[in-house]
DNA sequence: GCCAACGTTGGC
DNA sequence: GCCAACGTTGGC
């Protein structure tokens, strides 16, 4: 079996946290309303089921990496793209020609302490992250040694 | 709520 | 295919 791939996903606890995904029938949620293409890109052509997720939570107080989750699913299509209630309706995304795909993603674990983005840019291995480098992009790659670094972290006290 | 950084759109 | 205008993200 091909080794696991690592990434770190965003979103906004105000609009869906970690505790919402593990509040979900199954623990598991599909990840629609991307529409960004880098990120797309990841989901669709990168994410394996068993690859393991970090959970970051943006626009919080404060913000950092809160948990993890595992790819259930690979890609789909991303019906809400063809709903013109959706909030992330695309009239581009047509459904012979889907623009926007998903994933399924599973609760795993939620990290002892969350690991700020303060405390990111301050650790050594760490300073490569996307997170860091390309702050806006929702789906990003981690390499394994980021991921584990990020997990032992969160094993220790802070400072 | 501000605003810098970045992605997307559309006129040319 | 360039690039200015615009919209969004997300830390602060």
């Amino acid at each position: 079996m091909a080794a696991k791939n690592h990434w770190l996903m965003k979103t906004e606890p105000n609009t869906y946290s970690i505790d919402d995904l593990a509040a979900e029938k199954n623990k598991t949620t599909c990840w629609d309303g991307v529409r960004n293409y880098q990120a797309r890109n990841n989901m669709r052509d990168g994410m394996k089921i068993g690859d393991l997720v970090l959970i970051y939570h943006s626009n919080a107080k404060p913000p950092g990496i809160v948990g993890v989750a595992t790819v259930v699913k690979e890609s789909y299509v991303d019906h809400t793209a063809f709903d013109k209630n959706d909030k992330h309706f695309d009239p581009k995304s047509k459904k012979d020609n889907p623009r926007w795909f998903m994933v399924d993603i599973k609760f795993k674990e939620k990290l002892k302490r969350l690991i700020s983005i303060d405390e990111v840019k301050t650790v050594k291995g760490l300073e490569d992250m996307v997170l860091i480098k390309n702050s806006r992009l929702s789906v990003q790659p981690v390499t394994k040694k980021e991921f584990d670094i990020v997990l032992k972290l969160s094993e220790k006290k802070a400072d």
